[in-house]
DNA sequence: GCAAAAGTGTTAACTGTACACCCATGA
DNA sequence: TCATGGGTGTACAGTTAACACTTTTGC
């Protein structure tokens, strides 16, 4: 137990990132990988995320943290909570890591989590300090995860769902010409329910929250479908009026 | 800048909590008396609030502060988020005061926050090593209040506000008697708008959360109310089917 | 022509909302 | 008897939920 205010990192608080991207198909998260200490070891990987410098916000460190990852910025992110249990850090395996990278790795880290909404056709993540390698991971598949980050995922999620019914934030995870059962599948997969179709896109279009464009799919063998972008006016004018019934 | 660890007090982290309560008319807040600089300073006022030591859970702290100031256990108490922007404890009064009480002043502290619902006539606060004085204050008159804890009780309504929605959390704010009318007040005091009487009763009824006792006020100027309690049973009946819609 | 996904309407049940009068009590 | 808040029902509007067939394209 030392000083903690060493290069101006602050060594007792870090923030962990839980990034979105969505495939069109599954809803997914951005994990990295630590070296393994064995193979085939799946709890190597973990939520992107750094200690912050003691002159940062959270906000800021955050953002960074993204920028370093996926070179994106003015990205959705939003704060999931702090977790500092005293024995996130004490599962053996982690402790080995830890040893190997921090200076100080028996100092009590807790950490605040992020998420964050990307679109993950239009970038490539950028291997970083904060890891070796990044892979996207449909967020059912994960069963297991280094320190406390399944719980940090689970909460994150829980969170995105929460907010989907009050705010049209999934558009943040599309790009700006989707279809309407592109959106349609995204609810879905967010939700973790199926949804009717009909019904799906009558309440979308009644609230306006989508603009249709003079343009098709090309190159599909079925009926191509319309593209749309998202209405923001819209969208601002019925948060105005303090509608929030996005739900479905 | 030293040691964060003495006396296994960790001297980076604190929480804060949000405790409201209702006196059947407002929604309060409790708020704790620092040693005043000069007369008549609102911003004196903060929210109760201590580091954590080393070896202590967030939610224990935070069991622990609400505990030592209301005697209270087995509280509904939740997390809000973290707060630690860089300027947080840097407004010049807030400085003096810490100068005053922490061995480390200069320190950065970042705080966690909870918030907590009791039942404000059920008990009397404790004056404690947090606060001097303790009082009660409606959360809309207040407009100042010492570091960031003005942002941190907006924060913590907000949330208290979007919960009620989903989860009949109000009933932590009453006695185990009560009558639908404090029941109405208190949800038009949180959600902050005017509810129709009949409308509110009619659901409140109909999702049978609440149970008609044999037993009437007494003693008033006007036909006596009938008392009600909360039927838990209910309650984790429609938890159990999925259902969230308790909001109005 | 066939497989694959796009696109489209109607009905019934339910939920939310607006609204006004009589009742029981203490003073 | 009056002032006070308790307690009650109905009708309309809006929302949700269930459900099946035709269209357009590439192969």
């Amino acid at each position: 137990m030392g000083e903690i205010y060493v290069n101006n990192l602050n060594k007792g608080i870090s923030v962990d990132c839980v990034i979105f991207g969505f495939d069109l198909e599954r809803l997914n998260v951005l994990l990295i990988q630590r070296e393994p200490l064995n193979q085939d070891d799946l709890s190597d990987l973990a939520l992107p995320g750094d200690l912050i410098y003691n002159d940062e916000n959270f906000d800021s460190a955050s953002n960074r943290v993204l920028k370093e990852l996926t070179g994106l910025e003015n990205i959705f992110l939003e704060q999931v909570g702090a977790f500092g249990d005293i024995n996130r850090l004490s599962k053996p395996h982690d402790r080995a890591w830890l040893q190997s990278v921090r200076d100080q790795p028996n100092v009590r880290v807790i950490t605040v989590a992020y998420y964050s909404l990307v679109n993950q056709n239009s970038f490539h993540p950028i291997p970083s300090k904060f890891a070796k390698s990044i892979t996207w991971k449909p967020v059912n598949e994960i069963e297991s995860l280094a320190f406390d980050h399944l719980d940090i995922l689970q909460a994150a999620l829980q969170k995105l769902k929460n907010k989907l019914q009050t705010q049209p934030i999934g558009f943040n995870l599309l790009p700006e010409k989707f279809t309407l059962s592109e959106l349609h599948k995204l609810y879905e997969a967010i939700i973790g329910k199926e949804l009717d179709k009909r019904n799906f896109r009558r309440k979308m279009l009644k609230l306006e929250l989508v603009t249709k464009l003079n343009e098709k799919q090309s190159g599909v063998a079925h009926k191509p479908s319309n593209y749309y972008s998202f209405n923001l006016e819209n969208y601002e004018k019925l948060q105005a009026e303090g509608y929030n019934n996005f739900g479905f």
